[in-house]
RNA sequence: GGCCCGUUCGUCUAGGGGUUAGGACAUCAGAUUUUCAUUCUGGCAACAGGGGUUCGAUUCCCCUACGGGCUACCA
């Protein structure tokens, strides 16, 4: 596909629901499309809920978008606007577009109350506002000129509804669908601009892409039955060349069951549905995110790119410029995909054991600090970390695979031990501690060839003496190799760890 | 119920008129690592069903089934 006008893409992330996996994928698509084309990536704040200002979810949708590497663009946009869009912001602009579309003859005034319309539906659950109802209900289509005049004056609560058109079809071609197509006498008239004065999402979402010159949305795919009333309004609004391209992207399903994955699936099997934690203040709730529970960024990027899109090849680990220079819409599957918590646990394996030492060390020190242990010497904490990286599946790992390093196992595996602790192997590590203090040259070569040499000559087996040694300087049966660790931790601490653990195996 | 979208191993997917239907995760077995993990090798495992079109269909078309979405003055 060639794309040659300039390519903008836009995303609103809402508080509650917007960024969670498919959210945030519904970003990284927008932000792979719009790089991979050099164009702009327009991102609009979905701060309010039901209506009402949400406290904090900006901060927290950029925090996200910030450590996912997704920085949207700053203005100025079409509108001369600056920055990321906020919704909440934005009210006042659209009831003149809405009372247009009414003078066209487009769209009609509604004096429905709620109440009235759920008795409709209670009667019959078939009901829709629209061709076939629409003209017994209280509105400016069945309402004289004067009556509609004087309600309006009066305040009365009222919306304004889209009235669809009888006997059209409205198609279009999505990016990844291909040719979609609607009869207008089943689509039903909906509400564009609520009674409070707000608009729907149906008339921003059209407004709002309008005007910020928006040439390709991406959505998830729950938005296609609504796609007719978007197309509809950018006719009616006399914008359709301007219309953009649309993309509906599948959906991520629940990993058991069936079902969108939703934000409670979550707390019930066990993973985050979330990027970063989220507390919602009106609820006192906290929603658990991927960063804490120890995921890269580049591996959630990496594994959420993978899930309904591939480059074609076998590849599958790539980093967010390969994604981009790689990304392309037409390989966006279909089909909705089950999220796989086992391969999203694989990704940040793999990409924990391919980062640099030097990458990890942030991440890993804020973690070990959350643990009470304060790392002052970088450069150790790079070794160990290239040491232990290749058992680590999340970031967290490194606190059980590495704090050892730092403090002395407070308590051993003793089963593990006693059952076969005997006085030649005491004898044999009063001995080993002598060698040790002695050695100049103390590298894991050395230590181990000095270890087996001192076993032979005790009349030891190298295997009887392995573990114990092992649980003296870690506490458990875990860890990367021992002498490894020995040289590590240099001879004074390995010594004195040796008369540590001997104490507590023969007590 | 109505409308729309979808359907290849358990899961994510590649493929595409003639293939031993490929890979990855998970799983199982073996090797290595004198802990555990890593790593390596191998095994199990899929074209929803029925009709067309065709010399030939998993691939194209239709129907059915199943799954999902929408059906709010939520997005």
């Amino acid at each position: 596909m060639s794309v040659n006008k300039r390519v903008r893409v836009r995303f609103a992330p809402s508080p509650t629901g917007g960024l969670h996996l498919g959210g945030v994928r519904t970003v990284l698509f927008n932000y792979l499309f719009a790089r991979h084309h050099n164009g702009d990536f327009i991102l609009r704040i979905e701060d309010t809920d039901q209506g009402r200002y949400v406290e904090g979810a900006e901060q927290y949708i950029m925090d996200c978008l910030e450590w996912c590497g997704l920085i949207p663009d700053e203005g100025p946009h079409a509108d001369g606007g600056y920055g990321p869009y906020r919704q909440s912001e934005r009210k006042e602009n659209y009831r003149k577009y809405a009372e247009q579309l009414v003078n066209a003859g487009f769209a009609y005034y509604a004096f429905d109350t709620p109440e009235e319309l759920d008795s409709q539906r209670k009667e019959n659950p078939n009901f829709r506002y629209g061709l076939e109802n629409r003209n017994r209900l209280k509105n400016s289509l069945t309402l004289s000129k004067e009556e509609v005049n004087r309600m309006l004056d009066e305040g009365l609560p009222h919306v304004i509804r889209i009235k669809m058109p009888a006997d059209e079809v409205v198609s279009f071609t999505d990016m990844i669908r291909g040719e979609v197509s609607f009869d207008t006498n089943l689509v039903d008239d909906k509400v564009l601009l609520k009674a409070d004065g707000m608009p729907t999402y149906h008339l921003a979402v059209v407004i709002d892409d309008y005007l910020m010159k928006i040439s390709h949305a991406f959505r998830g795919e729950e938005w296609l039955p609504s796609a007719p009333v978007h197309i509809l309004l950018w006719q009616y609004l006399g914008w359709a060349d301007d219309m953009p391209e649309w993309a509906h992207l599948p959906l991520i399903l629940k990993p058991d069951g069936h079902g969108k994955l939703s934000k409670r699936d979550g707390a019930r099997l066990g993973f985050p549905v979330f990027a970063m934690n989220w507390f919602d203040p009106k609820t006192n709730e906290l929603t658990p995110g991927f960063k804490e529970l120890g995921f890269l960024p580049e591996a959630f990027i990496n594994l959420l790119a993978l899930l309904g899109w591939n480059d074609g090849t076998e590849q599958e680990i790539f980093t967010i410029d390969e994604l981009v220079s790689k990304f392309s819409i037409e390989r966006v599957s279909k089909a909705g995909a089950k999220f796989d918590f086992e391969k999203a646990k694989w990704f940040n394996a793999e990409w924990i054991k391919r980062s640099e030492a030097g990458r990890l060390k942030t991440e890993v020190m804020k973690i070990f600090a959350n643990n009470g242990i304060d790392i002052s010497d970088d450069q150790y904490l790079e070794q160990i970390i290239s040491l232990v990286k290749e058992r680590c599946i999340l970031l967290t790992d490194f606190l059980e695979q590495g704090s050892f390093f730092f403090k002395a196992p407070e308590s051993y595996d003793l089963d593990s031990v006693k059952p076969k602790w005997t006085d030649s192997k005491a004898d044999f590590f009063k001995a080993f501690a002598e060698i040790l203090n002695t050695m100049e040259d103390f590298h894991a070569g050395s230590v181990e060839q000095k270890f087996k040499a001192l076993a032979e000559e005790k009349g030891l087996k190298v295997g009887e003496v392995m573990l114990p040694f092992r649980i003296m300087l870690v506490g458990g049966k875990f860890g990367p190799q021992v002498f490894e660790i020995a040289v590590l931790l240099k001879q004074e601490e390995t010594i004195r760890r040796i008369h540590k653990g001997l104490l507590a195996f023969s007590s």
